[in-house]
DNA sequence: TAATAAATGACTAGCGCTGTCATCATTATA
DNA sequence: TATAATGATGACAGCGCTAGTCATTTATTA
């Protein structure tokens, strides 16, 4: 029934120590006794016992995910990958919703990795662009990656993994500039997440490059919420001169801004043009289906996740830490940016 | 730094293992000694070490939550009120997206209760609905609580959170029957999920109670999916006699109904009425917002994780286990079925 | 073939807690 | 008041593993 370390040594013929040597890949243990070791391990069905592991070694075999977004897909698909990652590697998940606007936050995520014993943790924004956690987790030496919005690797983001939500917005802009459009507006998301300027600054950046003067009316600040959008679109859609496109910085404000322009009849695309970002699941299901950004957010999960693991474990090699992966979301064409027939 | 429980001991003038017996609300320690110790450890501010609980008890503190549902939001409400209770009682949750489909999906639910020694399980459908996977976790004699539909507690459901659907889907149908309508359809989820089941029978009570005979046509076999819903609905509203209401197993399927009904240039509500289930966000995000049926998941979730607790904690009062919820979810009334003006 | 380095094993001492059993303190019973 | 019966507490071993120290065996190189 329960298999131990013991059993294994026994079954491949070598010595205790050789097979815990084999399960934290500690150098020095020849090719062919780490196949034995691990044939053994194998054909026992060997489950190591993370408790005495985590006992007897005082580190800990579990990273912390904390969220606060209402995009529940993301966290969803962040999951999945840092899961993946972990049963990978023999770790495990501890999740941790929380709100990030709470005034003790640092204290909260001091404590929950002190009384889950965490051996890193993977931050997404806001948390990922909270300076006092990043300096705080520094201090008592956890480890911990951040998945934020960049678009050039440094060296101060070398524990960070990019999306360049920039160069995506400039492709997404582009799109509406090709389709003819030339009033563009930009409904902006929250200002504390770095993603909205990051998109902004994509959206301003295409425009410029086509010499076209951003109308400063055009750019309309707000959050990353259906009602955002809704009011956002209704400011925009009483202008006297109205945009003839709206770019929404996600999906859910390009649903509240579908939402306010139906409520004012005015038909999509035909007479505006709307345009996303995230590529969630309801940008599917609108109606019309909503041009967006595609993020590949289980990917984007797996690899942070095997960044931090690179710091977690002593004995991996490090050496090819340097690559800090950036990840550009893809263009995705559908019917709310259609050509006017 | 590191706090014991020989700090604890110590600064509590009694023995470890008074203390370990504090812990563990183990009978026969005097109240003074047990206010003592627990004021020692809150003066220190001790946290328990889990790996050395686990492995000298050799019992373990985490619970398992499996999911595969195409449903994000209901898997992070179940996470979040599976969490409280975890935080509460001292347990970690143990997360595991997985494929319910899988052919060996017994064995891979058997393997991650092995893996991650877990000392109970949550299951939701389809898992709370699939007879061998609860066949399997009685055999090793693993505790599990199921949260599936159903109306009527019973000595076999001992270890179920019930959600009465039925009920739920009568209110529903009584609302459009209350609104003028007398041919309403409905649009099935899953065969395999007993909540298709359940509220379909809900539907068709609540036309029976009205002398309304059911038109076969009417009911639309389908799945849980956006997708399943525009198909479904588009069948519908192809045939000669349509009906003037639909009544949509879930919100996603409702929302491919509107989407179908768009298609088609068929005015909602004023020329069909729709309805949901389940309350998810993006019923409030169509155009027109759905009404639907609101389950309250976030506690839900919760009462599920102290049933199960009262499973895995030794010292813990059963007596009060009979008890056994049923939540009926509540009728949110919004304008996809507002009375045509 | 000797000299050097690389693998491996035997042994030991915990990690922080729980379980068992022995001990001591208290109360009930005659 | 003595005696048993119970309640409350402590001493100690050990959960399954890691990590360190040396001793021993095996491979590599000059």
């Amino acid at each position: 029934m329960k298999v131990t370390i013991n059993d294994v040594a026994r079954h491949a013929g070598v010595s205790i120590k050789t097979v815990s040597r084999v399960m934290n890949n500690e150098p020095s243990v020849r090719k062919d006794t780490v196949d034995k070791v691990q044939a053994a391990m194998a054909a026992l069905q060997y489950q190591p016992n993370a408790a005495a592991r985590n006992l007897a070694s005082s580190r800990s075999f579990s990273i912390g995910y904390i969220y606060d977004n209402p995009n529940a897909y993301y966290v969803i698909d962040m999951q999945r990958g840092l899961l993946d990652a972990c049963r990978k590697h023999g770790y495990e998940l501890i999740i941790h919703p929380t709100n990030a606007k709470s005034p003790d936050i640092v204290q909260e995520v001091l404590d929950l990795v002190q009384q889950s014993r965490l051996a890193g943790l993977v931050l997404t924004p806001p948390f990922s662009e909270m300076p006092h956690i990043a300096a705080a987790l520094e201090q008592i030496g956890v480890p911990f990656v951040r998945i934020i919005s960049g678009s050039t690797p440094s060296p101060k983001l070398s524990n960070c993994v990019l999306i360049d939500d920039f160069t995506a917005a400039f492709k997404i802009t582009n799109h509406l500039l090709e389709l003819g459009h030339s009033d563009i507006a930009f409904l902006c998301g929250d200002e504390e997440h770095s993603s909205s300027g990051e998109r902004l600054a994509g959206y301003q950046a295409a425009l410029a490059k086509r010499g076209i003067a951003a109308n400063p009316k055009f750019i309309v600040p707000g959050s990353y919420s259906f009602e955002s959008g809704v009011q956002g679109a209704k400011k925009l859609l009483e202008l006297s001169k109205k945009p003839t496109a709206i770019f929404a910085c996600n999906d859910e404000i390009a649903a509240g801004a579908l939402f306010s322009a139906r409520l004012m009849h005015i038909a999509i695309p035909q007479q505006l043009a709307i345009a996303g970002f995230e590529n969630s699941p309801f940008s599917r299901q609108t109606w019309p289906p909503l041009t967006t950004a595609h993020q590949p957010n289980v990917t984007i999960a797996q690899q942070a996740a095997e960044l931090l693991f690179r710091h977690t474990k002593p004995n991996a090699s490090k050496n090819l830490s340097d690559k800090q992966p950036v990840f550009i979301p893809e263009l995705v064409v559908r019917e709310s940016t259609a050509v006017s027939s």
